[in-house]
DNA sequence: CTCCTTGCAAAGCCTTTGCACGCTG
DNA sequence: CAGCGTGCAAAGGCTTTGCAAGGAG
């Protein structure tokens, strides 16, 4: 079963309906390893089909996070994007010059989990951790 | 000398006019250990005086993050807070359940920052980080 | 056949901007 | 007295919501 089958599965599941609109946002999400702003989530599908509201975007988006199927990760400057959980966790590295989004495996933060649970008794969200600051190429402009 | 004149100074240096305006708002920052929003800092300021506005609070932030003295710091779920950057580094520990704030020594972060530089070029922003996560007390409700 | 979902458009929220007046230096 | 900074109000970007029509189960 794909990625994206076990989604709708799911959601199915749970009792939600499986809407045409539904399966492309869930297709969408799921074949892009990459994170997605709502817009772009549309701007994609559009291209194919025009049945589809950016409000239901935004819709299908809340009910994806609120199963727990897909997280949502605040980049700072006002970018919120949406990740298939099943890509594992993430650390994202958000350049806040040139706005490009590293992807690095999350297994760095390991060492900084146990003692904020230990010390100030805070589970920290660690899936989609974002940490802005200056990506190599930019960098070098500067 | 005040931290708080300590500001105030150091925009007077850059040649920037001081206001009643800016002197409110500088020292509501300064005084206030914590991080605050924009309407945050205007509701402090405007129990005393109503000579202010919440635009004036915007760009006189903005104006103190350029000049480098205030830190935004995105905590996600759209707020935006700001700090002094005269407490030092901070890790914010952010709760997403009932929104509270923990400051934390950010000391913890040592372990990550060189290997980002190293293996991905990236230097990251670790000033103030926020992560979000649950608090003690919202983890012993659940 | 029920009622969950959608599209549309309007409203909402936070932040930014244009403009003329006022105050700092 | 020059021009930066302010207040006001309007615009802006993104997201949410109300409502009637439409489609899934």
């Amino acid at each position: 079963m794909t990625h994206c089958d076990n989604l709708i599965d799911k959601l199915r599941q749970r009792g939600y309906r499986i809407t045409p609109q539904r399966e492309m946002i869930v297709e969408a999400i799921a074949h892009n390893e990459t994170h997605m702003t709502a817009e772009e989530i549309f701007a994609v599908i559009h291209t194919r089909s025009k049945a589809l509201n950016l409000a239901t975007v935004y819709r299908t988006l809340d009910l994806l996070v609120d199963v727990g199927l897909v997280s949502r990760a605040d980049l700072g400057n006002g970018r919120i994007m949406f990740v298939s959980d099943q890509h594992g966790p993430h650390l994202h590295l958000v350049c806040r010059q040139c706005g490009c989004v590293i992807g690095v495996d999350s297994s760095l933060l390991a060492a900084i989990e146990e003692p904020l649970r230990v010390k100030y008794g805070f589970s920290a969200d660690l899936q989609h951790l974002c940490i802005s600051g200056l990506c190599e190429s930019c960098r070098n402009k500067a």
